[in-house]
DNA sequence: AGCATAAAGTTGAACGTTCAATCAACACCC
DNA sequence: GGGTGTTGATTGAACGTTCAACTTTATGCT
């Protein structure tokens, strides 16, 4: 039941509401862990790590620095020099000092990771399509890209 | 570009889905990042453990047996079995066996635990209410709960 | 009944993420 | 121009999830 109640007073969901919040865990849990087990069990990749190599693939000269690799997947640091480092050792990537700042670290996508990730989007994209897309109707699908959009925006630079 | 590719002809994305799904991405990653930090920091909870807490508070009896609560989440029987096993170390849930299926485990709400999840819940629903709800039209929020229910259906069942 | 198979649950190791601490390079500024 | 604070990146330990065994109990078949 609604009303003043808590530390401050709590905005109570309606049933419809939350329809949708059961609805939205349950769906991305499992959407999620699809795409996920996809990617390993066919290429050994993460989603994470399938993430980072498409953003490296599109930049000019296929390299990112680290923090900003953090900032467009809302990773933290820590957890960037960890993937990086591990696709470092499977050859995906490599990494060099950053000529105009002497702390930063560039990560460049080499060839065989830019192969590993041709033959990776197949799947994930198949995944995308049939999982997600092809489910929805488009004036829905456009919806849920308007809200999580708007979500992100909402909360983007956060983290504490 | 489309078309005859890989393995077998993948379903390429056009621009406004590639659009969508990038949005969903940023927006889901941020979004649960942030409502298990709060409930983290606040309660000493994570979403998962949460999730768990209400499952059972809702049932009769305040129990469910552990299959059920790992298929109702879409967990693995062994994740269901680490957390549960972290929670009744804390006192927040109790096991026994079940009687009528000599296999069978039932997991209960104990009365800390219930006191533990009614405060944890305010700081949930407000994340909830204030990073996804407040800032969606209702309409859109609706299609999102269609169209996740819709990927859930699709993808239930599957996990190998 | 008796054997094979499946289902429920647990276990421990491996893996990936988080968190706090650390170090180096840059920026400011008085 | 030498503190003070900030940013970029890394490190290692702690924690949680996954994965592959394994045990036990139930079910199905003939």
């Amino acid at each position: 039941m609604p009303s003043t109640d808590a530390p401050t007073d709590t905005p109570w969901l309606d049933a419809a509401q939350q329809g949708v919040w059961r609805s939205f865990l349950g769906g991305v849990t499992v959407l999620m862990d699809q795409l996920d087990r996809d990617l390993r069990t066919q290429h050994d990749l993460s989603m994470a790590e399938y993430e980072i190599l498409v953003r490296l693939s599109e930049a000019p000269d296929r390299s990112i620095r680290m923090a900003e690799l953090a900032a467009a997947l809302a990773h933290s640091r820590s957890r960037i020099t960890h993937t990086i480092a591990r696709l470092e050792r499977d050859g995906i990537v490599e990494r060099f000092q950053c000529s105009s700042d002497g702390r930063g670290v560039t990560a460049r996508l080499t060839d065989h990771g830019f192969t590993v990730l041709e033959r990776a989007a197949h799947t994930h994209v198949r995944g995308v399509h049939d999982y997600l897309v092809a489910q929805a109707d488009p004036a829905d699908l456009a919806a849920v890209g308007r809200v999580l959009e708007s979500v992100r925006r909402g909360l983007e630079g956060r983290h504490f």
